[in-house]
RNA sequence: CGGGGCGUAGCGCAGCCUGGUAGCGCACCAGACUGGGGGUCUGGGGGUCGCAGGUUCAAAUCCUGUCGCCCCGACCA
């Protein structure tokens, strides 16, 4: 089909890699592209339902979708972009297998950690294996075949794959999906110094990997988990729909994940000389922070508010500020715990007699400070960590740890004893950045990357090591690397569309040209012939939309479907001028048809990089 | 996994309360007109009413169970 097409033409196909050339599928009428009118039911992500108007996708189950023609066409821009910045980074693209053996799993210890997550099946001999959720031990397996000496290093291996995670609640079409295509990455070093450098490079190539898709993103330093390490960073998607929530300084490069970054620690309150003892008043029905406040006329700054865990099946008390959120990363880095889950209320009460909601810092018989043991609950068992923001209150008010009750007049710094201090609060905008001491600013991102630095972690655990430059037996020093290729495309339409459909980035758009003759036969249609041809002998791909349709339908198709650049052949084709719509900013202007496929792919070319479409060079 | 909601034509929905010939808009097919932002008219085709039981002379409608899906929350290398 495809030489065929390129004979037809008269010419040697010259498209760049991930680019089809030459099919038939580019006049309108055979691309099978189901638009639809109306927004489907299935969600209300904007991202998804474009992506469902518009042709590209259909939802076969929960978190799990086909790819239409247009679809693919994306992922594969998508794909095509970064696998040249992995190749150019001198990443080596391997495939490894989707169904994994259970025993690499239960090697590195994660077929019984993972959880449900992990879809387990059997075959017919009644073997184990899983869906590959990612891919670590797949590769690290295959690290240690074949790699025996610090001479084969550093090596960086990667892969494009399609993921499953069985997630409990799959939402946001591709966005969470449960079948997703991802791009991973995994390098093997012989010393720490080369991880590191190896984490660099990877770092740099995916700053040029979003760049050229033409998102807005930030790098930002995240929490490493449960993996461990030192080093981790996710690239974010800046749109206002996205999960995640992060602060970053305007004066200096810093930004973070809200969880990962540090709160400054006030200093403690002086202990006031004029302070009476704390008092517990009857603060019947008042469950949350206002109504305590809207009872005892105070503010939630004044509150110290308790949020209760379970970390590692062990109560955990941590109290915050009441206009604060508490952090769970801080508080298991803190608590140096495994397992740490917001306590369910009726198992919390259960295990310490405390009454969840009056729950406090200062023990129930308000005899002053705690004993020594945490003090809160039946026999102390309790564990209490505090914020340090807590501490420099002067006064406050908190749960009494009797039903319906508040103690007032609480002077943290005299009252409560049996607890640890620490930063344990979630960061927000406007608190001081924590390299330069500048207010931080809020945004939202969607994750479509993350770089780890992840040490020994898997290595040592699958025994895979090799010979080092003095002899000794070494387990490697590896990083892993991960790009959300089908999370891509939804994150490039929630930060790129506008109330008539998407506005790729160029770099992404299945097609980056769409010609609409308004007549489907006269001069309009054979101008729009004429530029199709020229457009595609110049390598640049473009849809002629010639149906049957009155313009209004071509001109709503074209705004839904996102072509960044739309040529419109209309009464003055026959003049030899058309109009071009940069979709994006919506100009238009009328231009001459000679000349016309010169400027266009200039345009094009000088978009691909990243960058916007300039009316001007079109003109 | 907790809370809420929804399953009726390809898509979006009404009908259900109060049981009695399964409907509307869009899309689709044929024809005519029309032709710069989802146009008009005429005539058509298309439905196991999610599934399984039950009640009833009769169930989309009432009852029980079950499956699927969406939203909020919890969770997330």
């Amino acid at each position: 089909m495809r030489g065929r097409a390129l004979a037809a033409a008269g010419r040697v196909g010259s498209g760049g890699p991930g680019r089809w050339r030459g099919d038939f599928a580019m006049r309108a009428s055979r691309l099978h592209l189901p638009t639809l009118r109306d927004p489907p039911k299935d969600g209300d992500t904007v991202s998804h339902q474009l992506l469902v108007r518009g042709g590209y996708i259909r939802r076969v189950a929960a978190g799990i979708y086909s790819f239409l023609p247009l679809g693919v066409r994306v992922v594969e821009r998508v794909k095509a972009i970064v696998r040249e910045e992995m190749n150019r980074a001198g990443a080596l693209e391997v495939f490894l297998p989707a169904v994994v053996p259970a025993e690499l799993w239960q090697e590195s210890g994660r077929w019984e950690k993972y959880g449900p997550e992990l879809l387990r099946l059997k075959d017919r001999k009644n073997a184990e294996f899983c869906l590959g959720p990612t891919h670590e031990e797949v590769v690290v397996d295959l690290a240690r075949k074949d790699v025996r000496s610090y001479r084969q290093l550093p090596l960086n291996f990667y892969q494009i794959q399609t993921k499953f995670r069985d997630e409990m609640r799959p939402r946001a079409g591709l966005m969470r999906g449960r079948e997703f295509v991802m791009k991973d990455a995994y390098s093997f070093d012989a010393t720490v110094a080369g991880a590191h450098a190896s984490y660099r490079t990877m770092y740099d190539a995916y700053v040029r990997t979003f760049e050229r898709m033409g998102l807005a993103f930030r790098p930002v330093e995240a929490d490493t988990g449960a993996i461990g390490g030192s080093m981790s960073h996710e690239f974010q998607v800046l749109a206002d729909s996205g999960e995640d929530a992060l602060v970053a300084c305007g004066a200096c490069t810093y930004a973070a994940n809200v969880e990962k970054c540090p709160s400054p620690a006030p200093a403690r309150a002086s202990l006031p000389g004029d302070a009476g003892p704390s008092a517990i008043v009857a603060t019947p029905g008042a469950k949350t922070i206002d109504m305590v406040c809207a009872a005892l006329g105070c503010t939630p700054r004044q509150m110290i508010k308790a949020v209760l865990y379970e970390a590692d099946g062990q109560p955990v008390a941590a109290f915050v500020r009441g206009d604060r959120e508490a952090n769970e990363v801080k508080v298991k880095a803190h608590l140096g715990a495994g397992l740490v889950a917001l306590a369910d209320a009726a198992w919390f009460a259960k295990a310490t007699g405390l009454p969840p909601g009056y729950v406090g810092p200062v023990a129930a018989d308000g005899s002053g400070a705690l004993g020594g043991n945490g003090g809160l609950g039946h026999g102390g068992g309790v564990r209490c960590v505090a914020d340090a923001e807590v501490m420099a209150l002067t006064t406050a008010v908190c749960g009494a740890n009797e039903k319906q009750a508040h103690r007032q007049g609480v002077v943290p710094v005299r009252d409560c004893s049996g607890l640890t201090v620490a930063d344990i609060r979630m960061a927000v905008p406007g608190d001081p950045c924590p390299q330069c001491g500048a207010a931080l600013r809020g945004f939202r991102g969607i994750e479509v990357g993350h770089v780890f630095y992840l040490g020994q972690k898997y290595s040592q655990a699958m025994n895979a090591t090799f010979v080092a430059e003095d002899g000794t037996e070494k387990p490697f020093e590896m990083g892993c690397y991960g790009i959300g290729v089908t999370r891509i495309v939804s994150a490039a339409i929630e930060q790129n569309h506008d109330e008539r459909g998407i506005c790729w980035p160029v770099g992404l758009a299945p097609y980056p040209v769409v010609v609409l003759p308004l007549a489907i036969d006269g001069p309009q249609a054979a101008t729009a012939e004429a530029i199709e041809a020229a457009l595609e002998a110049r390598g640049i791909d473009v849809v002629r939309d010639d149906r049957d349709e009155r313009p209004g339908v071509k001109f709503n198709d074209a705004d839904l479907v996102g072509y960044p650049l739309h040529i419109v052949c209309g009464r003055k084709a026959q003049d030899g001028v058309v109009e071009v719509k940069i979709r994006r900013t919506g100009e238009r202007f009328e231009t001459p048809v000679a000349g016309l496929v010169d400027r266009v792919a200039a345009a094009l070319a000088a978009a691909r990089a990243g960058g916007p479409l300039h009316a001007a060079a079109l003109q």
